[in-house]
DNA sequence: GATACATTGTGTATGTCATTCACTATGTAT
DNA sequence: ATACATAGTGAATGACATACACAATGTATC
């Protein structure tokens, strides 16, 4: 069970089902970039802010642990958010090795105001489904996420 | 009618779907590029290598014009594909400014290899999914991209 | 305490994706 | 013939991400 290479066709009736859903990702991403950058944020810079408002500050390690990708790049994001006066760089108080990195009130403010246009934008796409349809559909995307999760390790483990 | 800014609520049950939604767009991506990665793709030059399966030969013009890149951008992934082999570089038969795109013997063999490995990995994603439950994730996913576009081009002309 | 090892952040170099601007070569219309 | 539009590319730039090397600091071990 829960094998791959063993699947009895669940669902032969939706040959390009995925192919669908590679497009509903990119116009996601298309529109979740676009909101972003009117704030003056890219995914990857956001990813740092969105962190950092959720956990409270933190360490560049940590962060670069949480995003999955190397430390050396989490200093270049943190690089441009300190320029751009989004987040500040403070002394660790234990390690003084580390730095923490957390929100400036200019960050906290675009990060509040992004929050609620999502919110509201949310509001319309949904707007008029049944609430029925709607738990479905994240539930859906919940199922499907998990196996997804299964198939990376499968392939990983190769 | 169809204005973002007088919706009235249609879902207040959810307050974090479009969250969900935009961590689900990740997961995709994320999937789908490690599988193009296997194959020595990445998703901007796979992108072009699935426009000239589907609508074959295409001068890269038409492909910037479909991708929605600039047309250098298109130059510079021509030449990634050309020197991994994928794509050959064609003299147009009547324009002779224009170079037509075409795949070649091995980049035919990759695309078709990679179609039938998200078919096999499709069929599992989804797999004891009631058929019903398929459909309405398709047509939600359709409504909510028609809306994301209705919102780009809303906030785009103000 | 000294030694060895691990961890944190960063300099340097490299690579992909994407843009703008300038330019050549070619097509098209007047 | 002249003017304009189009197709592709060189040069320069920038964001994102990696690998490798290194100094500074923490931690465990003898």
């Amino acid at each position: 069970m829960n094998d791959i290479h063993n699947v009895s066709t669940g669902c032969p009736a939706f040959p390009a089902v995925l192919e669908r859903v590679f497009g509903f990702a990119a116009s996601v991403q298309q529109y979740m970039e676009a909101g972003l950058a009117e704030h003056g944020l890219s995914r990857a810079r956001a990813t740092v802010v969105w962190l950092v408002h959720r956990g409270g500050p933190q360490t560049q390690r940590e962060l670069a642990r949480a995003i999955g990708v190397t430390a050396r790049n989490v200093t270049a994001l943190v690089d441009g958010l300190e320029e751009s006066g989004f987040v500040r760089r403070t002394a660790h108080p234990e390690d003084r090795r580390a730095l923490l990195v957390q929100l400036t009130d200019r960050g906290s403010a675009v990060t509040a105001g992004l929050a609620a246009e999502y919110e509201r934008h949310s509001a319309y796409l949904f707007a008029g489904l049944p609430e029925e349809q709607v738990r479905q559909f994240v539930a859906t995307m919940d199922t499907v996420m998990v196996r997804l999760a299964q198939v990376a390790t499968a392939t990983a483990n190769r």
